[in-house]
DNA sequence: TTTGCCGGGCG
DNA sequence: CGCCCGGCAAA
């Protein structure tokens, strides 16, 4: 039925008529940036009315209430009105009145859209065309978007732990009120592409107008491109390496519409990943059921995704834009520290992906650990990131694995292997909770792990450690005796679940077919 | 009630 | 075989 072809998704980034400010009746059309809800003077009673910030072709931002804009949009997102999920996301919890659109930002929100979107999106990129052309035509200077993880630079003051703690209690993540100027700005910090100021919603509520960081144009969002794949190619010339990123594929994910689009790219389909101030870093991590590689690009990780888990072995031009599900953006707080090296701190992970390990049995684990792990430095280093860095690093432990396109389960059993992975693990587990419960995609743990100072030379320890760590408990006599009786019921999200009845074409076909599912064994 | 998936049917 | 679904049982 077609019903599987809807999906819920936000409405952000939704094209829709909205009244024309000039007043000379005809309605105008804007694509949804924001939506923030207004409570407060109600309190907490009931109505809460959404209040949609639309960017008017004309490139100004204007606010709309519910009834004022309808919903036009031309691609399959939301039918409904306009209300999203988005909206229940943020409501959550955060008792502060300032949620506004909120939301959205939150992780969970994204990957939530992502999943949902993302891949069918780049699958039919008919429905959009569209729109795209004509946003293209717009050219904003200000895409903004929505989408995306708001970065906040509050968190400047707090350390990392105690701003993951917070930002995932509170799932939504407060703009911050002021922008603070951040040091390191100028700096290389490091970019991220995506988020980090925050779509800068206008600034909601009552104060100002809003003022939306411009500093961060940005893009959150990268790709909102139906086309996905070659994107990344054809980017990759110019984009340094470093950034790689979002390439390609994710772009379909987050959200639906266009945001980037507009300036940036004309040249290319994807934003260009500026360097963000903050002392954040994306970080694009992979979710593939034991396997917890990070690598700084987009692009990079789409191909070992595609390549490892995947088992295809074109170039991202034959991607169907399946690996966007399998990775996650994390935000890594690099601020004094590091830049560095170790990178991934636990902080991030735990934000977005609440690994609920329930499945204690395995740890993290990842299936190369070792050559992830050791983390991409800041983007700049690494310069062919995009492309091979990935592959040949990965390489290697792909040996370990088994694999070829199940390899998920053929690694479950593993192990992790140490050095990281008790801060990863400790860290992970304390905060998960709150997230995890609450959604979602992450469902594996984050091997990642640490920082700190051992970098290098964990490395290559930590290679030969690891190794052998997995080949023992490979060979150890494997799953075996459960056999008997059922299956015991996988505790772990299935295709199912993850993707919903609706992308029921997106499941394994073990899943498809009601058979054990191969793709997130437990 | 939902969800994973076994067992079995059909082409 | 590939594909699908009835129906059981765990959650």
């Amino acid at each position: 039925m077609h019903t599987r072809r809807l999906v819920k998704r936000s409405i952000l980034g939704s094209r829709v008529y909205a009244p024309s400010p000039t007043g000379d009746g005809a309605p105008v059309t804007g694509v949804v940036q924001a939506v923030k809800q207004e409570n407060r003077d109600v309190s907490a009673a009931g109505t809460r009315r959404s209040v949609y910030t639309v960017l008017m072709q004309d490139g100004s931002l204007k606010e709309f209430s519910e009834e004022e804009i309808a919903a036009g949009f031309n691609h399959t997102a939301a039918k409904a009105p306009l209300k999203s999920s988005l909206k229940h996301s943020s409501s959550n919890g955060a008792p502060e009145g300032q949620k506004m659109e909120g939301g959205c930002l939150s992780p969970e929100a994204v990957e939530e859209q992502r999943l949902a979107d993302g891949k069918r999106l780049s699958r039919d990129p008919d429905t959009r065309s569209v729109s795209l052309l004509e946003q293209k035509r717009k050219v904003v200077s200000s895409s903004i978007d929505v989408p995306h993880a708001r970065r906040s630079e509050e968190e400047v003051d707090m350390d990392k732990v105690t701003a993951a703690m917070v930002l995932t209690s509170l799932s939504t993540s407060p703009l911050v009120r002021s922008p603070p100027v951040k040091v390191s700005e100028a700096l290389s910090g490091s970019w991220k592409d995506n988020g980090s100021a925050g779509p800068f919603t206008p600034s909601s509520n009552s104060s100002s107008g809003g003022y939306w960081s411009w500093s961060a144009p940005s893009d959150q969002s990268n790709p909102s491109t139906p086309s996905p794949p070659l994107s990344a190619d054809s980017f990759k010339p110019f984009r340094v390496p470093s950034l790689g990123g979002v390439g390609p594929g994710p772009a379909g994910p987050e959200d639906p519409s266009l945001d980037e689009q507009d300036g940036s790219s004309l040249l290319f389909d994807e934003p260009i990943p500026r360097k963000r101030k903050n002392s954040m870093k994306v970080m694009f991590k992979c979710l593939w059921k034991n396997c917890g590689k990070v690598l700084s690009t987009a692009a990079g990780i789409q191909r070992h995704i595609r390549t490892i888990h995947l088992g295809r072995n074109c170039d991202s031009d034959c991607s169907d834009g399946e690996e966007d599900f399998y990775y996650t953006e994390i935000k890594l707080n690099t601020d004094s520290v590091a830049e560095g090296l170790s990178s991934l701190s636990p902080v991030s992970p735990s934000v977005l992906s609440p690994p609920p390990p329930p499945p204690s049995p395995l740890p993290p684990l990842g299936q190369l650990p070792d050559s992830h792990r050791p983390q991409q430095p800041p983007d700049t280093k690494e310069p062919h990131a995009g492309g091979t860095t990935p592959l040949s690093r990965s390489a290697p432990s792909a040996l370990y694995l088994i694999h070829t396109d199940h390899a998920y389960q053929a690694t479950a059993p593993v192990s992790i292997p140490s050095s990281g992975s008790n801060l990863a693990g400790s860290a992970c587990t304390s905060f998960t909770p709150t997230n995890s419960s609450s959604f979602s995609i992450s469902w594996q743990s984050p091997p990642v792990t640490f920082t700190g100072n051992t970098v290098s030379p964990s490395k290559s320890q930590g290679f030969g450690e690891q190794r052998s760590q997995t080949i023992a408990v490979l060979s150890s006599p494997p799953r075996a005796t459960t056999a008997l009786s059922r299956k015991v019921r996988g505790e772990g999200k299935k295709c199912r679940k993850v993707y919903g009845m609706e992308n029921r074409d997106m499941w394994c076909t073990a899943c498809r077919w009601k058979k054990a599912c191969q793709r997130f064994t437990d």
